[in-house]
DNA sequence: CCCTCAATATGAGTGCAGTCAGATTTGCCG
DNA sequence: CGGCAAATCTGACTGCACTCATATTGAGGG
């Protein structure tokens, strides 16, 4: 099987990051990100201080490890609330309205992915979010596409810079309502009036 | 005079704080933003170490204090840029030109910027960001009226929806720039594509 | 002019992220 | 098996952001 495939020493790795991110998951959700120092990581994990930083360059990078599954698989329940919603505005705002209920269960952990997004510097972060962001995108084009068949969109407007648009609005204004500029009331509508000031665009 | 009228103590913050932001921007520039202590600054400054925190709660704050200047001046360039060129989507081209051009002055600091506007904490900070967007909309929509008025875009859009989702469009491609998602090439093609693709939503 | 008190400044101290030289484990070959 | 080179782990150590108890300074009343 794939396991012994891999030989004691690259399962033993596999096995270890794995204990790693797990107990950085538990304790940022359960103390906070700030509040969690690296060596209680690694006491969690069972492994020595030092040994957290050979698998993540920096505890910024364990956040994006921590995040990197979780929304892989929101990216998929997004999409299917999507689906039962009539209306491409209305998909699109069933599908970030996902996101939003996710982050507003743990705000502190949502201001801390929002910092470090905003400037991802090392290539493995940058994997893991190009995977996600693709994944992303992917799952709206597919919504854009379904309301052009159904002739609601002009079929003539490209899927991917309108689902990269329809994203970098709702990015937007998520930013503002994390960071406190926006109530939850003014996000809601500030995003409906934006993406439908662009749908208007493509069909 | 307006000093006068302050009065030795307060007089003499004032001029503190601006020998401190002074120093950081001047070190920030010379030396990068993590290569540069918070005891540099302070020394610069002429202060002890621990009086650049009277100033600004964070390091962090600091590189909003040094940004926000320098920005509030870019916004008047960006909107004087935008004024020569020809059609709506060249105009906003020609406006967030400038600010590309400037972050690629120094791309370390631009990424610096770019984490810090992730997630703002402060209350002290999102004064200064909000009024920082505030008049950078602003501008964007006066651009957007003038077009209006010469028939260009629909009459009925509204101003600040179309300000800031241009803005947004903008954001979120140079985040994808100075992260390296994207090279500048692929930059400009993108943002032309997606502010065209608004637009035409508009008009 | 001096005295008092609140505002401000100071710098030694604290805790944590991240480093690195040396110790340990693993896989591999004769 | 025995032993060797490479990969991996370790934890004491370093440097820095930020704190806080104490000292200093300025404003205003007597």
């Amino acid at each position: 099987m794939a396991t012994a495939a891999l030989g004691r020493r690259a399962q033993n790795k596999l096995e270890k990051r794995g204990r790693i991110v797990a107990a950085a998951r538990a304790l940022f959700r359960h103390k906070g990100f700030d509040a969690t120092t690296s060596q209680e990581i690694a006491n969690a994990a069972g492994v020595a201080g030092g040994t957290v930083f050979t698998y993540a360059r920096t505890k910024d990078d364990l956040l994006i490890m921590v995040f990197h599954d979780e929304m892989m698989e929101l990216v998929e329940r997004a999409f299917i609330a999507a689906g039962s919603a009539e209306g491409l505005v209305d998909q699109m705002i069933a599908f970030f309205e996902t996101f939003v209920a996710y982050h507003e269960r743990d705000l502190p952990l949502a201001h801390a992915l929002m910092r470090q997004l905003g400037y991802v510097g090392s290539q493995e972060q940058r994997a893991m979010v190009s995977e996600l962001m693709g994944s992303l995108l992917g799952r709206l084009a597919l919504l854009v596409q379904a309301a052009k068949s159904d002739g609601k969109v002009d079929a003539t407007s490209a899927l991917i810079p309108s689902a990269r648009s329809l994203f970098a609005i709702y990015y937007f204004h998520l930013g503002a309502l994390l960071s406190g500029y926006l109530d939850r009331a003014q996000f809601d509508r500030a995003l409906r009036t934006d993406l439908g000031l662009l749908l208007r665009g493509m069909g």
